[in-house]
DNA sequence: GTCTATAACCGGATAGAC
DNA sequence: GTCTATCCGGTTATAGAC
């Protein structure tokens, strides 16, 4: 009843079992660890062969890029209501840092090997390549909407550039948590506050307008940086 | 002859041999990059075994390690003539960055993943840990000696956190350049030459007597951030 | 033509003899 | 200090099953 048409059949049989793999993939990793996490038990814990686990994901570091993408979701979700009813920007973007790293907070064990990966040129996961482009993307339009949704007067030309100032700041942020071993991450959340004011501060300094050529020089340079990310084959 | 004091003989033989594998891998690796450079050719191409290698250099890692070290060693030698004879900060700060990257370019096939593995937390490469310790400090080292013999005028409290400042710059520098695949790292250069302006330009602004209040703020951040390698493991 | 499985390869790392 | 033999896990080749 369900397959006269045979040569658009969605497979899903396929999905369940890529989802399954996921899964299992993420529960390990996050009880693990990255290293301790073998393919061989990743593929054992799904029910499924080796080289089944290959067949839906090409490497063991594509399962990350799977997660990138799945801690990307649960903190939009997480950021929705706030950024529903606050239009400060401050508060915005502190809530949203706050949030980011509690959502992170679980697989702090395993977030080294992610950077680590991230930031060799030649991995698809890095958030610079051509692969995580979608991924980046979304990351990017989060702070988009940050911006643009705040009552904060802010220059025109900078506010252009600010979400994506604002995703390599988390960037940075997040890279000092991976390093940051105290309890519950009390550290970062400090930086967190202290940047976010410190951040608030520089961008109505920066609209004064006497700051008008530093700021353009700024301008100019952080274009130069965005430009790398089109460069990359 | 020389063997009368067995036990306190120097073993030169050992050093010979450890520096014979570096040298041949430091010379496969700028070849071929590091992925296609295997512990069995770096053993081969030296002459000795593979579990021979190994008790010289605990993994491969520890050979970039020493690949660090050796490279700011060339950087140090490079930098000295200028910084014997320029007195002005820009100028200073500019040739130390040229002259960081024109030192990397030989290797900047395999640079991606002297990265990759320094930004892992786990990892003995990464600059913040422990074991990378003696290089790091050298390193801000370089800095200190680039702010303190010049003549600009600069708050003290600024002047003491500029250092390790300009060291952060320094590794964001590199992690761009690492992404930059255009000719002859160009637009590494350019950008170098456009953020040692901004940032001659706002260590004015920040010695202002009215951005008191900023610069504390910055300034606190920025002990924050140090802090956070003492409580390394 | 979409899934799944088995067997093998390759290279980093280790054990233990000499 | 040096070697050989081996382990282990990511990855690939390839063949059979639905």
């Amino acid at each position: 009843m369900d397959s006269i048409a045979t040569t658009q059949t969605k497979t899903p049989k396929g999905e369940q079992t890529k989802a399954l793999i996921l899964d299992s993939a993420l529960q390990l990793l996050q009880e693990r660890g990255y290293e301790q996490t073998t393919m061989r038990a990743i593929a054992q814990h799904a029910g499924v062969s080796l080289g089944n686990a290959y067949h839906y994901f090409n490497s063991k570091e594509h399962l990350i890029q799977a997660f990138y993408h799945r801690t990307h979701e649960e903190h939009l979700a997480a950021t929705a209501p706030v950024l529903e009813r606050e239009s400060n920007f401050k508060a915005r973007l502190l809530a949203v840092m706050r949030l980011k790293i509690s959502t992170l907070e679980p697989y702090h064990e395993f977030a080294g090997v992610l950077f680590k990966t991230a930031a060799d040129p030649h991995s698809p996961l890095n958030p610079f390549a051509h692969d995580s482009a979608p991924v980046r993307r979304d990351s990017i339009r989060l702070f988009e909407g940050l911006v643009r949704d705040t009552k904060a007067r802010i220059p025109d030309e900078l506010r252009a550039e600010l979400p994506y100032l604002l995703w390599l700041y988390h960037m940075g942020i997040i890279l000092f948590w991976i390093h940051d071993s105290s309890a519950k991450s009390a550290r970062t959340y400090r930086l967190i506050e202290q940047t976010v004011e410190l951040l608030d501060k520089l961008i109505s300094l920066a609209s004064n307008p006497l700051m008008r050529p530093v700021r353009k020089r700024a301008l100019k340079l952080v274009s130069e940086l965005r430009d790398l990310e089109l460069a990359e084959t």
